[in-house]
DNA sequence: TTGAAAGCGCTAACAA
DNA sequence: TTGTTAGCGCTTTCAA
């Protein structure tokens, strides 16, 4: 910059209020300023810029999420980054892998970078580490969950509506006895589901495998149900790894056509199977519209927004009842 | 920190040493600091950090893919990640879609945000322009396509061998009538998986159908080729998305089980269609993490790295000729 | 071993 | 309209 001030025959600051558009500069003088930028090849250096600057903005937010490279996320990520890009904001991302002390450490340097925002899909127990982050000015948003013990604007799917949903679906179709195989019930996305499927029940009998952390738990639970003694028509699974172990399941035991199926969020290429996988969908990359949209908002109270899920009919949650 | 200075009594100089573990500090001072840092919730802020330090390294890369939600480069930016983390070092990302203003305008902007490196996916023609960076010291790492006009570092999948393997396979399974459908010749990977089928081909004859860029074009060009005069009794689609499309084509017309498929770039559940579907499968977290490696080593000498691919067979490729 | 002071590249008062 | 100067929060000589 000195560089190009000494090139230009100008100050500091005229070059400055040239590189950002502000204050008057004399048309001359600014082509001259422009003219040396060109020839030496200068861009300035925001780092700087935001150290000095009076409203410290960065220009940049944080993202952490469960995993950069799981489908649902990365579909989160980019709706945050389409609010943020337009915006002129980079976005610092990383995997917590569910491990609360990632989630901290990660927080922790989007902090010390000194970035504007954070969109945090929280695991760890408690969030109200971020108190000190959003006291010094960081907005925070939290997506697919809400925040424990602080408050703070979150975006979620409508979990309890989709699973109330998806139950009704299968009732409708004559069944009776409709198993929920789920996960972890310490996560908020698997306890609302249960709760959606509770309700949607009535008093008709609930049959529950929670727990469940992967595809094959979910395919050990689904033989086991059907192989007991009062074998469920129908499943309700509560998460898309388990869906899979389910269909896998099915597929084992030749009942791929003949027990109704409906999974929790979408199932890549769902089409293609056979029968087709009937699934309340999420809309992950609007979730992440959503969150960014209400980081830049800068809103005071904490808002919970509520994104509708979608059901889809592709043949496995229609196999009726008998 | 001058807070932390004043509460602990000591110089500015001091509290930086502690902080940061360098120079030597005597304990019971070295406590104080850190019982004033506890006290105030002082954190570093590491942008001033990097204006001031010696080596002026930022611990931020930039990653610029296609689209951050895209299996295939999510997991790739997972491989970066994975060893960005280790090194305490924080990335940066961007989608260029494709499109090659995108590119230089991230690249541009994460310049500007003074990362230590940046490992790239190039869409636009001439990557040169990227010169300046590196002569600026910024490491610079190519992946998935090597660069244009410029020297630099790549790792790329082992397309060509990859379509060989394909190819042969479907020879040894009787076939003589092999169609390859292909994405824009234009884009480096497209054009190196029509360069292997021909190879493998030999003195059989080559029907190509190109510029395919979306499943619907899959679809249709399977479509057109089957009901054509001299159908092929095998296909091999050089991407994600053509495989989808051949599929759903072979559905329409019944022919799944007829027709052999084998598709390059693995599909998700890929094993849950019927017939599975065979494929030549990348290795995108290992492209990521090797394209890390390279960006930290910072050797001077460009080299390629190339990542083996492997042929899963699930049912589609093993169809016989007749 | 510690502290004083300079200065990284930039912007914002203020003065001219 | 332009330039001078102070200083953002930090690290790094250099001297004590």
């Amino acid at each position: 910059m000195k560089e190009v001030a000494r090139v230009a025959g100008v100050s500091l600051a005229t070059v400055s209020r040239v590189v950002n558009g502000t204050g008057e500069v004399r048309p001359d003088l600014a082509e001259r300023v422009h003219e040396a930028v060109r020839m030496l090849g200068y861009r300035r250096d925001l780092t700087a810029s935001t150290l000095r600057r009076a409203d410290r903005q960065s220009a940049s937010i944080g993202l952490i999420i469960e995993d950069v490279s799981n489908p649902f996320f990365s579909a989160v990520h980019r709706g945050v980054e389409d609010v943020a890009r337009p915006r002129g904001v980079l976005t610092f991302v990383g995997s917590s892998d569910e491990m609360p002390e990632r989630e901290r450490e990660l927080a922790e340097t989007f902090g010390a970078r000194g970035v504007d925002g954070l969109v945090i899909v929280p695991c760890a127990a408690d969030q109200s580490y971020l108190m000190r982050d959003h006291q010094a000015g960081t907005a925070l948003v939290f997506v697919d969950r809400p925040p424990r013990y602080m408050p703070g604007h979150a975006v979620v799917s409508d979990n309890a509506g989709g699973a109330r949903a998806a139950v009704a679906h299968l009732m409708r179709h004559g069944h009776e006895r409709i198993a929920f195989l789920g996960d972890r019930l310490a996560v908020y996305t698997a306890e609302q589901r249960r709760a959606g499927y509770r309700e949607a029940l009535g008093s008709l009998p609930a049959i529950e495998r929670t727990e469940l952390v992967s595809s094959e738990h979910g395919y050990a639970a689904t033989l086991e149900l059907l192989q007991g003694k009062h074998p469920p028509t129908a499943l309700f699974t509560g998460q898309n790894l388990i869906t899979i172990g389910a269909i896998r399941a099915l597929r084992a035991l030749g009942r791929q056509r003949s027990v109704a199926l409906v999974g929790f969020d979408d199932i890549t290429l769902g089409d293609l199977v056979e029968p087709g996988v009937s699934v309340v969908a999420q809309d992950p990359h609007a979730l992440g519209r959503r969150a960014g949209e209400l980081l830049f908002a800068r809103d005071g109270e904490s808002r919970l927004v509520v994104v509708p899920t979608t059901l889809i009919e592709r043949g496995s949650g229609e196999i009726p009842a008998f």
